[in-house]
DNA sequence: ATAAACTTTCAAATATTATTGAAAGTTTAA
DNA sequence: TTAAACTTTCAATAATATTTGAAAGTTTAT
């Protein structure tokens, strides 16, 4: 396989992996490209090379900098705007979790929090619907706190609690 | 808030839950229903519960049946099938693991793998490509075999996990 | 202040994905 | 068998999400 060939590789699959968790394709992979690119781009080069609209890639870099995964790399001398994206791995890993965790975890264990304490008027139904989703909350609850834990492992966090696990 | 209402509630979120998450709302929202139902519900009943057609019902049961969360209950002197999802939330979260793993995470280590394994030809931009895809890989690698650790833990695995990881 | 260079916004167009419903298929009881 | 009860399939349709492109907005150099 050469560059050229492996590069469209990975960006698709990117793409496509950003598709099937809620991201959408433009902006997995813009943020592939940058990934994988040797110096900042400029909106003109990654239009360009991810043949998408000026609008797109605008809309898109702006989400990715929301995310704090993409940011603005000031270019002495240069008038356009030129972006990067976090390259280290485990910090990438890191942010999105994060990120996960504040806008979409964080909103659901409200709900469940919510449901689960409505009055319970001692039919079956309502034992049952305090029941599951009290069950539910305290297990998401637990996984958001772990998850929230590995990530703040600042260093080698996957290795460390690998090891841990072992037991 | 009342029964229905929290029903209602819990329903709806977990149903545009899914979107986000990739899975379609109404094959969220069945498993939702029947997660706090206290019987196994015949298509009809869901059909009616949810106000969405046969055939979108028999579908998403189907996957939901392919995933190995819902299965079906033969009710002794019913002609029909009867549903009922798994009840217990640290098996369901197990399941759920298992099947993302195998489905998402195994085929992109793949293509990870492949596009690292490029031959280096002493460019800056391939060894880039490489650098970055291979790092990349190992992440995926590593998360999804603690993914697997953590889920194989018979038992309260999240609460052991827990413990282990606050050293 | 002006205008060129550049970015953002957003309504309209396009593409993608989910849903419907009726016909075809299957199972069961008599 | 037959036919009623039930389920599945899938082409057509509807709903949703993404993308475009041009106008509006912003910044910077002169």
């Amino acid at each position: 396989m050469e560059y050229q060939e492996a590069k469209d590789k990975f960006i698709n699959t990117w793409g496509s992996l950003g598709t099937l968790w809620g991201i959408n394709k433009a902006m997995a992979q813009i943020q592939a490209l940058l990934f994988i690119s040797t110096k900042p781009l400029s909106m003109e080069e990654i239009m360009e090379e991810l043949q998408i609209s000026r609008g797109n890639t605008s809309m898109n870099l702006r989400q990715l900098m929301d995310w704090g995964i993409v940011s603005k790399e000031l270019i002495p001398g240069e008038r356009k705007d030129f972006f990067t994206t976090e390259k280290d791995v485990e910090e990438l890993a890191r942010i999105v979790a994060k990120e996960r965790s504040r806008r979409e975890i964080k909103p659901v264990i409200k709900v469940l929090s919510d449901v689960s304490s409505i009055k319970d008027d001692d039919t079956e139904k309502t034992k049952e619907l305090i029941k599951q989703t009290k069950a539910l909350k305290e297990l998401t609850d637990n996984l958001d706190v772990l998850i929230n834990k590995l990530v703040d492992q600042k260093q080698n966090w996957i290795t460390k609690s690998l090891l841990k696990l072992i037991k």
